[in-house]
DNA sequence: CCGGTTGTATGCAATAGAGT
DNA sequence: ACTCTATTGCATACAACCGG
């Protein structure tokens, strides 16, 4: 029986030709674990954060305000008073006495329209809401703010509770834009609102809705044009980001893995 | 009534194709 | 060569539904 690997004669390992962000990542994360490479790290990218060891945390996928919601142990009024005081929306006293249902209903949860909870804001939706907030600074406040609770920076390292590094891993894709659906892009050209960078969300996440002091970095395997940099993040190659680290008791894929990222650029 | 399943909706990585 | 859009695949959230 023919199957694809043998039609290509292909027999080196898969790491050879892997191209999986998240895959890399994961090695990434692994090694910043093994040894005195965590420090090595914050040095090389030249972080001025201390490691505070009974707060450290490094974490994949780092979806700290999904799961903060998540935990919330009050009810309703205290969700919506949260809402209202991150978000600080023109209208708030109008906010204050709508129906549960209404008020989701205003931010278009259709999704998860509730009359019993006031549903995350995570599943508000621009183009149900367009029509609800016609004034554009209070439109892209709660835009910025919505997209916050769906955003996962790749990979964050909480040097102590109130520091972090926020790193945003790319393989061979570029920045995300922000809106990504085309009804909410033709909103938006309607509106006349530019686009905003995923980098720039990860930002106002970071220090505004979470108050974490926070240093960034683009993690690339080669620097491109097409990129929207936006100034606060320090670009960081792949291999620059292993150079220093110990990884001789790693096993061969790995060692494999990160010799390849070396020709990438 | 509980717990699992289904349907809908969202974000993100990545690709292909069309346009500039 | 770069940009933009549409699409696919994976992951997740939540309401509604359904069977025991």
């Amino acid at each position: 029986m023919m199957n694809i690997r043998k039609l290509l004669n292909y027999n080196d390992g898969y790491y050879m030709i892997n191209r999986e962000e998240r895959n890399l990542a994961a090695i990434f994360y692994h090694i910043l674990l093994t040894g005195n490479n965590l420090t090595q790290f914050i040095n090389t990218i030249g972080s001025d954060f201390l490691i505070t060891d009974n707060e450290l945390g490094i974490y994949l996928e780092y979806a700290y305000i999904r799961d903060l919601w998540n935990n919330i142990k009050q009810g309703n009024d205290f969700k919506r008073k949260l809402i209202l005081d991150l978000l600080q929306p023109s209208n708030r006293q109008e906010l204050e006495n709508l129906t549960i249902f209404d008020f989701n209903d205003y931010f278009g949860a259709k999704r998860a329209l509730s009359s019993k909870n006031i549903v995350s804001p995570s599943n508000w939706s621009i183009a149900n809401y367009d029509k609800n907030i016609p004034d554009n600074d209070d439109f892209l406040k709660v835009c910025k703010f919505k997209w916050c609770f769906n955003a996962k920076p790749d990979i964050v390292i909480h040097t102590s509770h109130n520091t972090a590094i926020c790193i945003e891993a790319k393989f061979e894709s570029i920045e995300g834009i922000y809106p990504s659906k085309s009804i909410e892009k033709t909103i938006f050209n309607r509106r006349k609102i530019s686009n905003i960078g995923q980098l720039s969300i990860q930002k106002h996440l970071m220090e505004e809705i979470l108050g974490v002091k926070t240093e960034y970095i683009f993690l690339i395997q080669k620097k491109s044009s097409s990129h929207i940099y936006n100034g606060k993040h320090k670009i960081v190659l792949w291999k620059e980001a292993f150079a220093n680290l110990e990884i001789s008791d790693c096993p061969n894929f790995i060692k494999e893995c990160i010799k390849r990222l070396d020709n990438a650029d």
